[in-house]
DNA sequence: ATGGTTGCAAAGTCTTTGCAACTAT
DNA sequence: ATAGTTGCAAAGACTTTGCAACCAT
């Protein structure tokens, strides 16, 4: 009941595994992690409640290569991803410095910052450790 | 016959008109271009050659939402993007501070930086004199 | 002659849409 | 009663793969 939306089981359910997941869920991650409480829930319920969400800023987008992947915004501050391209995991930063750059240049050419995606790509300490090892998820890039 | 790569026709134009395409471009821009000289080329060709160039450390690949686009890296500096979300119109910067912020935060986890995207979202000088537009291209994010 | 290259069509992946059944208000 | 919501199946957008024909070496 929210913004504007009907109460319903599904949303319940979507909106409380979001919560839940830990960040960088992708469509696929929630369908399974709803499905353990709700089984008959569909996986396009969870695309069209994932947009209603970012529509009422609860959910951001970070779009990484192939598949999509969702964050909780709420009581978060801004931060951006370093992404092992090695084993896929997916680390957060923040640089109070590097967004006020930002700024700076876009004021330059009359931009109007309403977002920035800020990925990192490389290999984590751990990657970096043992090089030959086999992609423990989709490597972030096609 | 470059990088191992056999010479054919098609290769020449393709690299030919990427070289000339500018930047941004998407397969079907290519496909488009390439076409206008040698109207049999096959998009799957488009892509496998895209593919080989990158390999080749010719090209760069932009993930900005749904459709991958390209852009030649040699004789270039390294530089990251702005994208306007109205008008779809994509501008570059470069930021030495940014990129030497980056990599100090790296080091901090052990994280060895192989490259990155940084683009940042918003509204050109254009689209926030005259807000109602259609949009003119896809508008990056879907 | 040989092995890489090409274009088509088919298959794949991720996402959106049409629609009839269903449900919250 | 009404208008929003759901799940399935189908359609869509973008990309990759199978394969026989083709071409550079």
């Amino acid at each position: 009941t929210r913004n504007h939306l009907k109460r319903s089981a599904q949303r319940e359910a979507i909106l409380d595994a979001f919560a839940k997941a830990g960040h960088h869920v992708s469509v696929e991650d929630l369908l399974k992690i709803v499905r353990r409480r709700h089984p008959e829930v569909g996986r396009t319920t969870i695309y069209r409640t994932l947009k209603l969400f970012q529509d009422a800023g609860l959910a951001s987008e970070l779009l990484l290569g192939g598949e999509a992947r969702f964050e909780p915004t709420w009581n978060r501050d801004h931060h951006d991803h370093f992404v092992c391209v090695s084993c896929g995991e997916i680390f957060e930063f923040q640089s109070p410095e590097i967004e006020r750059l930002q700024e700076e240049i876009a004021a330059g050419i009359g931009f109007r910052v309403e977002g920035h995606r800020h990925h990192i790509l490389g290999r984590c300490r751990r990657c970096v450790a043992k090089p030959p090892r086999e992609a423990r998820a989709r490597p972030a890039a096609r």
